[in-house]
RNA sequence: GGUGAUGUAGCUCAGUUGGUUAGAGCGGUGGAUUCAUAACCCACAGGUCGGCAGUUCAAUUCUGCCCAUCACCA
């Protein structure tokens, strides 16, 4: 009766650290896979990295190593970050593997042989120094609609325009600043327009079909169009050399897309399980399969496989995915991570902070749902919700009965009371609590379950072993009462365990039991049953600690020689997710301002003013004549950009800074002698300008140091 | 710009198939207690349920418009 289950999640790309906005998702499958594998279900959960592409390529090539080593050494440190947040696959393997590159050579070979493949001249950008073409991230060049410099070829970061990288004015290769040549070549493209494809996949991610949420289903309605109206184009999934990937079958020079052998990489990686522990892959992927097969994703890659992916395998001859579960992003603080805010955190830098990652792992369970809305870490509601829940409701059960029965009672268990309210309800709520991790309603579980905490902490409270204890006679009682609690303890660890696998652990150690599933909610411990001795199982947030994160996270504003991670391909393949493409901006924020000493700061007079006078400059743009007070009856004449956000009138009598010492210019419009200081946004994304205003107190002339 | 989602107490979130005094946890305040790494227990305060208009005997819940945030427009 038991089901056969197979789970993924999205692959994480061979070029970037792991960080907390990844971990949303692996947290989030491995506690599905957990509760799968304790109701007593065959699961098997894989991933892989996904290790192709131009980024790679390029990312070894400024390392000097090759790119075989690059992927390898990135596997190693993605594997020990999973390690680290005990998310237990079965299997963590690449898509630089001969699996994979089989299972893909089979499915292309496949679709080739259904007519699904055709091959088609396009143009391209193609960089003549470096001798490659150019994915659309890797040209830079200015916005067709709003003229903002050095946009990608995709989409504006200024004013949100798509185009097309041929749009670009002025276009440069990102890689050696050449301008690009276009060119032309023969690509491969899966036929996604065809009729076979379309109606199966109007069928596959209707509503009714149930693989996908709603919310997605009604985008990937949206993005097929109203029906007859075939909005999907052809696919195109191959790659001209050098690129670093799988060559095409009897296409030299050839390569499959790296968004192609992605999701792939899940049946190469489960592949090489089987082959290690004697499963049968075609029980798994035949089209017939009464097994069950889930993706876990990112909201931000449903178009990969919520469309190509199954229309693949429909017509390669394979079975479809049972469901696909698409997440939210990760925000921080409520805002998207961000390098300069130190909110950008690495699951390296969490865990060499000392942060507990079982304080994580309940944190993002205690918020996540089946919906695909983000979900936000709050650095202050960690804590609280860390500290209050996990130590101060669940723990403190254990701790509050287990001095009792050590130094009263060797260790050794009294009966429980099996109809005891508190009992009963937890045992009640376990089928209930299944379903909630069944449906990956995580939060009402996590809800359910401090509910029945708060039930256990009452009944403590209410039997007051601590007055038992002082009383004669009471002995029966006391024993009763503290293995009550230890029981109520151990059926609520039982609900946790998916979500707090090491922290079990030791609470199995503690409770001297066999490793707890889910069908342990229906038994309770044996009369004489003996405990080992109580140490502390969890201990609270350090608010230092979270500091020091913080602090870790931080881009210094020093000129850090900055690793410049080479921007994403177009449309990364992987769990990272917007903010991680969006963490390149900080490259150039000013962070990359070089230092300068107090020396240099000191040759920069900077004085407090008051605007005497101001007035529109006749035929300037931009221009305001301000006429400026030093103090001493010293005054100046300065044009100042500012027209577009400051009335003159208004400016008149204000005090502002100036940097006195200004070599002099000469404009059209007169002389300037000196500028004062306003704030705006280098990048645009924030209109206006903001004139600095020293507090009330300073007077024309003092200096600004 | 178009489409969609979200907007509920200081914080994080439930909830209302429209119906008397809108909930939880955390935080705050007060009390109680001392078994428990100041944890636990009891109580209290607290919100114009984003704004405006409409439908209705009745709207936080339905409709429209607006505002804000986010996403998608491949």
């Amino acid at each position: 009766m038991s089901r056969k289950i197979l789970v993924t999640s999205a692959l994480p790309y061979a070029n970037g650290a792991i960080h907390l906005g990844h971990l949303v998702e692996y947290i989030q499958t491995d506690i599905w896979v957990r509760y799968q594998k304790m109701a007593g279900n065959e699961c098997w959960y894989v991933c892989a990295d996904d290790t192709h592409g131009t980024p790679i390529m390029l990312r070894a090539e400024k390392e000097g190593i090759t790119p075989e080593q690059l992927i390898a050494r990135v596997h190693g440190e993605h594997s020990r970050d999973f390690a680290g947040f005990h998310v237990d696959f079965d299997n963590y393997y690449s898509t630089h593997s001969d699996e994979t590159r089989a299972c893909a050579d089979d499915i292309y070979r496949k679709l080739r042989a259904a007519g699904l493949i055709e091959t088609r001249h396009i143009e391209q950008y193609y960089d003549p120094l470096k001798q490659l073409f150019l994915p659309d991230r890797f040209i830079k060049g200015e916005c067709p609609k709003c003229g903002a410099k050095d946009q990608y070829g995709d989409n504006c970061e200024s004013c949100g325009a798509a185009y097309a990288p041929t749009d670009l004015k002025d276009p440069y290769s990102a890689i050696s600043g050449a301008k690009p040549e276009l060119r032309t070549s023969e690509h491969y493209f899966f036929k996604l327009s065809d009729p076979r494809c379309e109606s199966f996949l109007r069928q596959y991610t209707s509503r009714d079909n149930g693989v996908l949420q709603n919310e997605a289903a009604n985008k990937m309605q949206e993005w097929l169009g109203a029906p007859g109206e075939n909005k999907l184009t052809d696919w195109d999934i191959s790659r001209d050399a050098p690129y670093f990937g799988f060559e095409i079958p009897d296409a030299p020079g050839k390569y499959y897309y790296v968004w192609l052998d992605a999701p792939i990489g899940y049946m190469g990686s489960f592949r090489n399980l089987c082959a290690r522990n004697g499963l049968d892959f075609d029980e798994y992927f035949k089209p017939d399969s009464s097994t069950e097969l889930y993706h876990f994703i990112g909201k931000d890659i449903l178009y990969f496989h919520a469309l190509f992916w199954p229309a693949e395998l429909q017509h390669a001859g394979y079975r479809t995915p049972t469901k696909i579960f698409a997440h939210g992003f990760l925000t921080v603080d409520g805002a998207k991570m961000s390098k300069s805010r130190g909110t950008f955190i690495t699951a390296q830098s969490y865990l060499d902070t000392g942060l507990n990652p079982e304080w994580l792992r309940y944190y993002y369970a205690a918020k996540l749902s089946a919906s695909m809305e983000d979900i936000d870490l709050n650095l202050e509601d960690f804590s609280a919700r860390v500290n209050a829940d996990l130590i101060g409701k669940y723990v403190n059960i254990a701790s509050r009965a287990a001095g009792f029965v050590a130094r009263r009672f060797s260790g050794q268990l009294a009966a429980a009371s099996s109809d005891l309210p508190a009992i009963r309800s937890i045992q009640d709520a376990a089928g209930r609590i299944g379903e909630l991790y069944e449906a990956r309603e995580f939060a009402r579980a996590m809800r359910e379950i401090m509910l029945l905490a708060d039930a256990a902490n009452q009944y403590v409270d209410h039997v007051k072993p601590w007055e038992l204890a002082k009383q004669e006679g009471q002995d029966g009682a006391l024993h009763t009462a503290c293995s009550n609690a230890l029981n109520l303890f151990r059926l609520l660890s039982v609900l946790l365990k998916p979500v707090l696998p090491k922290l079990v652990a030791d609470v199995e150690h503690f409770l001297n039991i066999a490793p707890l599933t889910w069908a342990d909610t229906a038994s309770l411990l044996a009369t004489g049953h003996r405990i080992s001795p109580y140490e502390h199982l969890m201990t609270r947030v350090d608010p230092k600690l979270i500091a020091n994160l913080i602090a870790a996270n931080t881009e210094s504003l020093a000129p850090t020689p900055a690793p410049t991670t080479p921007p994403p391909d177009e449309s990364q393949p992987s769990a990272v997710n917007a903010h991680a493409a969006n963490a390149h901006a900080a490259n150039t924020t000013p962070t990359g301002t070089p230092l300068c000493d107090i020396d240099d700061f000191m040759k920069v007079d900077l004085r407090v003013v008051r605007i005497a006078h101001a007035e529109h400059v006749a035929g300037a743009e931009k221009l305001v004549r301000l006429t400026l007070e030093l103090g001493n009856d010293e005054t100046r004449q300065v044009f100042a950009g500012i027209k577009s956000a400051y009335d003159p009138a208004l400016l008149i009598g204000r005090l502002t800074v100036m940097v006195a010492n200004l070599a002099p210019r000469k404009m059209k419009f007169g002389l300037s002698e000196g500028m004062v200081l306003a704030a705006s946004d280098g990048e645009g994304k924030t209109p206006g300008i903001f004139l600095l205003t020293p507090d009330s107190g300073a007077q024309p002339g003092m200096r600004v140091k």
